[in-house]
DNA sequence: GGATAATTTGACCGACTGGTAAACATTACA
DNA sequence: TGTAATGTTTACCAGTCGGTCAAATTATCC
């Protein structure tokens, strides 16, 4: 008789890490792209390649899969602000941010748009981690801007919408791929529009923080 | 007999005019937090507060509402853009279009998120007016940027990532509303926010756009 | 190789989906 | 006021939804 992978006390076979990470990759695939209520086990059972009850062998419900997924794409989407260094240069800790951000959009656009769709239909899966988590570590982050425009390091400004300014600026670019694309036209559709977004980007926030004082005339 | 909705030549009635308008809030409503896929008729039906037949007397498919939709929201959607004066001053050009989009993002959200829905979701019903009006007014504009770039009026930048920049960093309030209030928690979670988001954004943009040149110290 | 546990699937269920048919109710207008 | 057009609803349909079940198949271990 099937053990339902919940119940076990033993350690996963590899069978199972096989099929759940294929699972996974799977409804990675189809949640990004409709979201939770848009996403049938249908769908993801035939991008992974196996029957609907085999899926629901391995996650007892599309719920239990939305949850592994989002658990385990979290962590990894704020490593870039855990890097966040209170040591470091401002303005190379806020450059090297945007530029980490900006890669991650480009290489997981997926990640990105599956957070999206789901803050965006109000985060009913997740609102505890955006309270809990994520609101800590934007304080603590926060905290760490606030001081260095305390020193003057940097032009005094709201750390909060600044952190806002740089996550909405740099996930545009996964989370709203072919309105980026439809708007640069064919030209422009290769890779490079990433480090164009970078260049922009880098220039507007260095710029648009830096503490005015005599400069060399440009 | 009742005759549908597209057959007829005489002018709208009374009641068409009311039910029509009824019907596409209460579809707002629902197509904005769960998209086109996840949200059904019967939804809508119950937030218009009549039945599933008599929307459909009205629009004869889901598809019919969606588009209705898109297409009443789309050209009220790209009025600040198109606001954006060519003749005017750069400064103060950039300052009233963040200042116009943060408005929208206060007080249209679900205009903004029906959109990001869409885009997000690879823009499958709108991917026509994105290549086709949607591009033409950003060249547009984008050449008037360009133009303010060559005569030294804002620093040299890219104008389609600066109209990015902007679209996207204002639209996250309203799109990303949730996070953004969990992060900022329950102090700020009145209306202020918006307040300090222009502050923030319109200092972002007018520092890291105006050309350096000698200026007083801070 | 055989027993046992783990994995996979086809058939199925009740609820819901977008949409239809036709009867019924209401309105506009002569 | 009558009647024809307009508007509304109940009942329904075929297909899909999330999920179950039991039987069949495969891997594991002695």
């Amino acid at each position: 008789m099937a053990i339902p992978r919940a119940a076990k006390t033993q350690r996963r076979t590899r069978i199972q890490e096989e099929k759940e990470e294929q699972i996974l990759e799977a409804a990675l695939d189809v949640f990004s792209v409709s979201g939770f209520r848009g996403s049938t086990i249908d769908q993801i059972a035939e991008v992974a390649g196996m029957s609907k009850p085999n899926l629901l062998y391995y996650f007892r419900t599309k719920e239990a899969m939305h949850r592994a997924l989002i658990d385990r794409v979290l962590f990894t989407w704020l490593e870039p602000l855990r890097a966040f260094n209170a040591q470091g240069n401002p303005e190379s800790e806020i450059r090297g941010y945007i530029r980490r951000k900006l890669e991650m959009a480009r290489d997981f656009p997926r990640e990105s748009r599956l957070f999206a769709n789901e803050v965006l239909q109000g985060a009913p899966h997740i609102e505890d981690e955006l309270k809990g988590p994520l609101k800590e570590l934007v304080d603590e982050k926060a905290a760490v801007i606030r001081a260095w425009a305390k020193a003057g390091k940097i032009v005094k400004c709201d750390p909060y919408h600044l952190i806002f300014s740089i996550w909405s600026t740099t996930q545009h670019y996964a989370d709203f791929d072919v309105q980026v694309r439809a708007v640069l036209g064919q030209g422009q559709s290769g890779e490079g529009r990433f480090e164009d977004a970078a260049r922009f980007l880098e220039q507007l926030f260095v710029d648009g923080l830096s503490v005015r004082t005599n400069q060399p005339a440009s």
